[in-house]
DNA sequence: TATTTTATCGAACACAATGTTCCATAACGA
DNA sequence: TCGTTATGGAACATTGTGTTCGATAAAATA
């Protein structure tokens, strides 16, 4: 399972092209950017670029796949600690806002309004992929579903997904946690009203009275998901 | 106010390549479309091509201009009729759906590829400008608001067109009526978490007891909404 | 109908960007 | 040190874009 060492010369040329690529998004918008751009800008042959990267976009892909590959580190080593210490449950909702927060300019760059579509449909996968099992789960303990459970979690995926965005175009002008109150407040009475009420009825408190209580137990269901169990 | 009479050769000229451009987002995709074959297809010279648009880009948006101009028309319509005799009452998003599925063809190869994201962020705008004052007028009526009404707003426009582009994306299972009914039943609850409670209090069916009922009371708020105001 | 106006055609053109090929060279790992 | 290989750089074919211009055909107008 262990890497072989990649010769520095590869490694070095694509840092350089992901710096390039990275800060032009930054200065000009991606669209606008020419292969000879970043050519200039890392200051490596064109022939390099292509033994490396397809396209533009096969470089953009890589790095944005860097960042997810270290989003999913930070969870495992969260996980981890929380399994052997005494670490609170992992919202993973506000981890993701808070790891889109760290980065913001990178993410500015690749989700925001400068770049392409691309990006943010490949998130959209992968999250509907993450959701897609625990929310099946949750129906199990539901009486009845009024919409269908791909609608539902397509219709979570783009909502997150336009928070994040939204945020990150308006330069964060709330907290992470902030962002992830919102987004429970948006969405947990959705699930309930997609999902139809749970099988064990826990009392009145959950259907009506202070709306935490429900808005709670619902939005429990995004605690602790392994964000990535294949691994 | 009366148009001037237009030279029939343009009208011409400008509906073949609007025919072409369709027939070829149908047959390949917008992506993969020259300008060449624009012209091939509608039979017309590269000079007149630019004589009429500055690019594929603009040949796209007039073609979906003259789309929202037949719906805003046929909404008008509607509206009129409503107003002397004794039509139902107005459902823009059920209309916004039942216009999408009659030209499901040109809305599903426009919305699909990153053609499509320029036309979906045109959407976007469109129904956020649309709804933006409603719903800023049904907040007054409540008490507290914890989510920020332009978020609110973003958001529920970003969840009406992800349903959308589900819809056309998985070639319309279900009935515009339905589609209709989900979209009323994931973000009914929204609005109410995010607006808060009305402050006249109609009683307690409201809060408690059958969701229909309030979601039937909020969901009010997107009846009769005059699509175009400005005219 | 005769006249004027103008939209179109078509070819040629400059230009910008892509992606490939080849080979000498420099940097690498062992 | 030595074999390996990533890189540099230039040349090249290719594709698509957007412009120009004069001849022509088709429209509007008188």
């Amino acid at each position: 399972m262990k890497e072989k060492k990649e010769d520095r010369r590869i490694s070095r040329t694509r840092r350089l092209m992901h710096e390039a690529l990275m800060a032009l998004i930054v200065e000009k918008g991606y669209e606008a950017i020419t292969v000879q751009d970043i050519l200039d800008r890392a200051d490596v042959g064109r022939s390099t670029f292509y033994a490396h990267y397809r396209d533009k976009d096969e470089l953009l892909l890589s790095s944005f796949e860097h960042l997810r590959t270290l989003f999913e580190e930070q969870q495992q080593a969260i996980l981890e600690s929380r399994r052997t210490g005494k670490a609170p449950a992992v919202n993973l909702i506000l981890e993701l806002f808070r790891h889109i927060g760290e980065h913001h300019k990178l993410y500015k760059a690749i989700a925001g309004k400068q770049s392409g579509e691309m990006i943010v449909k490949y998130l959209h996968r992968y999250l509907y992929n993450l959701l897609i099992e625990p929310l099946t789960a949750l129906i199990k303990n539901r009486k009845s579903f009024s919409v269908p459970i791909e609608i539902t979690t397509h219709y979570l995926v783009s909502s997150l997904l336009s928070l994040m965005t939204w945020w990150l175009d308006n330069n964060m002008p709330y907290s992470a946690e902030k962002m992830d109150e919102i987004f429970r407040v948006l969405t947990t009475p959705c699930i309930e009203a997609a999902f139809g009420r749970k099988v064990e009825k826990k009392g009145a408190e959950s259907l009506s009275g202070e709306p935490d209580g429900s808005v709670k137990a619902f939005y429990s269901h995004f605690i602790d998901i392994d964000c990535c169990p294949d691994k």
